[in-house]
DNA sequence: GATGAATGAGAGTTCATTCAT
DNA sequence: CATGAATGAACTCTCATTCAT
């Protein structure tokens, strides 16, 4: 691939994380097209179908949160790490694709799940350490906490939450997770 | 307004219901009227607008839910009743058109404004009773825990998460309500 | 025909005349029963066909034109008789079906083709008693001056004509007829 | 834009001026698409309504008229080019978006306000020239000579007059221009 | 390789007309 | 006999996708 077309790939792909994110999956193909400032058809060159692009756009975020989560990985305190992870993944919720939004079931290309998983091990890891660190209760286990997270992100984005509102969202999840058992 | 006619409005309803909770709103009102066993027509006849029809369905959503959180004011013990109220709410969530969904800001029929209203009416007192029980600790406002009921029911229904995860998401939830007391 | 249904019969086409007078023949046929305050059914019962509605109006109108047509004939003067007509006749167009409009072609019922030729007829018989009395030129024939009325007429409606500039259209028709030659 | 494009351009044009000169306004603008040779989408790329579409066809017929009656402005006889003028407009309005139909009122777009425009001004220097040339009469003025030949344009159009009347029906709008000097 | 144009398949909506009450 | 409800066909318009330049 050509060093323009990689150039065209990246811009169409910012632009639809934009529109999408946005506008939701509903929006047009050709307002991506528009906002990156490509033809309609140099899109469709790069991914063959609207879906693909909604995938590639939703492979970015998850990677994307993936490696956040990875580099959390690394930070001294465990307890704040996966804090700061789940409050990050939470704020940012509104103005992207949602996480596991267009996923019409089963069949989803590879490095779209591969993502999904990796974030999801990542964020298990994050989730481990904190309980190793004994911030978090150990009986919590991660499915439910990253359906927590998801939820939170989702109800920040539909009912538009203020500040304080989506802080204490997240604190009441903390103190569940840290709830004494 | 005739008794076939209100037959007939009434079946739209559940068939909207139905198609609006699967497919969400971008699935097609001819899909609605094929299910309902009625001209497209017949439709537009008993709501002028795909918007009026969406609103119609999510109004008798609110309305539904507010009947059962009043109804659960009366429960005995108030601990119990805001957990079943919520566990209800999240456990019925994927097949039904999201709680503030297709809610494009401001210009809402009066009647599904008033239902949203008298539903987040009902469910803090149903949250009060449940703090003066000591069921739920002081510091927890209505907002906060609406918005963990919206953000797990739509976790449920974009995780599609298995009962056992989801009854856990919800053991947090209620482990942060009853925390540091 | 018993007498509430002549009644009603009366309604309809006096609201068609007002709602096809004002929206053309493009308006709807539930406009003119809800104006009629009846319902559409009604309607269809005494106009099978929007057609048959749109033909009475025309025929009514016509009717109307040639019974005035026809008074004006024992009128005292005869040019003046003449230039009345047309006056009333433009005048009044705006608001009315427009003469010979909604005539797709040979195929019109025999009331309407009659009252069309009795009002010619009337018409003609207005213009020779004109043309007998010397305000009208001799070899002025009934087509051209009838296609005169109907153009001022379709002119006034679809410019909007001010009173000012009707009138000097008028004026300069008559001058044309009574030029000498 | 491209040169095959603006041949479909002209095409659906074309084919628009002839499916509303002969059916209204009413007419389907899937049978413009049709006559055109073109898909239905293309017109609604070219003309994003149907409104621009009808504005379209009637600003190129007042510009059309508009250029004609410049060129007329520099003919030798001004009474003659005036009605060259009026013959033309008259004989061809059957097969033509009337004139001024299709104007709700105030809200037109600039191009066909200005092409109105145009054409009543060249118009009225072409009746300056004939009254300066004493073949019209100093006191009619261009609002109700104009009016006259819309009218009768439109009486040609809805009476389908043959020649002979047609033209005596011209003959008589030239004698009353002519009259009383 | 990139572009703008063209397209067909639908979506929402309206309306003359028919049917059941 | 009148009514309001139901209907199917048509219409305008949109959009993902393909084609020609």
């Amino acid at each position: 691939m050509r060093a323009d077309a990689r150039d065209n790939r990246d811009r169409i792909l910012a632009a639809a994380n934009e529109v999408f994110g946005a506008g939701g999956e509903a929006a047009s193909t050709e307002d991506v097209a528009r906002l990156a400032g490509v033809g309609i058809a140099t899109v469709f060159r790069h991914f063959p179908t609207k879906q693909d692009l909604l995938y590639a756009v939703l492979t970015a975020r998850l990677e994307a949160l993936r490696d956040r989560a990875r580099e959390l990985l690394s930070a001294p305190d465990a307890g704040t790490a996966l804090r700061t992870f789940v409050t990050e993944v939470v704020t940012t919720a509104p103005t992207k694709l949602a996480i596991a939004e267009a996923l019409p079931g089963g069949d989803v290309p590879d490095a779209l799940h591969r993502a999904g998983a990796e974030l999801r091990t990542a964020f298990g890891e994050l989730l481990e350490r904190a309980r190793t660190a004994g911030a978090v209760r150990a009986d919590a286990d991660a499915p439910e906490v990253y359906a927590l997270m998801v939820g939170a992100s989702r109800a920040n984005a539909a009912l538009t939450l203020d500040d304080r509102t989506r802080n204490r969202v997240i604190g009441l999840i903390f103190d569940g997770l840290s709830a004494g058992r």
